[in-house]
DNA sequence: ACCATTGGTTTCCTTTTGGAAACTAATTTC
DNA sequence: GAAATTAGTTTCCAAAAGGAAACCAATGGT
């Protein structure tokens, strides 16, 4: 008789497993938090601004990046009709309640660089 | 004059920008959380446990993934001297300091799906 | 006339990630 | 004697991710 999974075999789990799916999906590549990071300072920014604010990302990924987030309702680009033209991005209502993710994953990285420098005072 | 940087240009925008790489880089990859949602309900598992768990996830990615999570004291493994041998995989008690994240990543996704079935009803 | 600026797109290339299958070696079970 | 189980490692391959540079059109500045 062959063992089968037990933990993860209910409804609740499932469903959890595909909601932590879902997010990362939404969040996943290199710049998302740093687009919304900035983004949530930062009112409004147009192209270029986010281009310099964010270190060593290049047109490509921002382009990328903030259609996705657009797709996704956390991000607004509004075009002006304006010679050349102006374009800005700002975070949405939605995008906001992205806050306390970013934050709790902040502060754990913040507690982890503590916990290492601690560790090598003792330790080595 | 060139415009540059400045919502980012401070140290605790750079110090948490580098937290957030530093914990998004410790759960990179496809399996970690399941990996660790799993671990994190079910106490002790073996290897062959968890590769029954997590559906999907082959030997090498298995292997790889709890040596990063190990390295990063996220995971205990133990050895037993049996014949053949037993190896049992738990999380440690640095590990559960990541449940708050990974409550607030599935609930954010269970309440994106919410919203998007809202959505198809009214809009679509 | 020529360069810079706006907000991108496209192409080409390299790196990273992940999966499937084969293999290890010792032991128990059929 | 053959097969299954334990816990992995290794190799080979395909797909995805990401970066650099060139290019676009329209306009303003020197």
């Amino acid at each position: 008789m062959k063992k089968k999974a037990v933990l993860n075999n209910n409804v609740v789990c499932q469903t959890r497993m595909t909601a932590i799916k879902d997010t990362m999906g939404i969040l996943s590549g290199k710049w998302k938090f740093h687009i919304l990071g900035t983004l949530i300072r930062g009112e409004k920014l147009r192209f270029m601004d986010l281009l310099r604010e964010i270190d060593g990302i290049g047109t490509k990924m921002l382009s990328k990046e903030l259609q996705d987030l657009e797709m996704n309702h956390l991000v607004k680009r509004t075009v002006f009709n304006t010679k050349p033209v102006t374009v800005e991005y700002e975070i949405t209502e939605y995008g906001k309640t992205l806050s306390p993710i970013i934050e709790e994953i902040a502060n754990w990285g913040i507690d982890y660089r503590n916990k290492l420098h601690k560790r090598s005072e003792i330790a080595v």
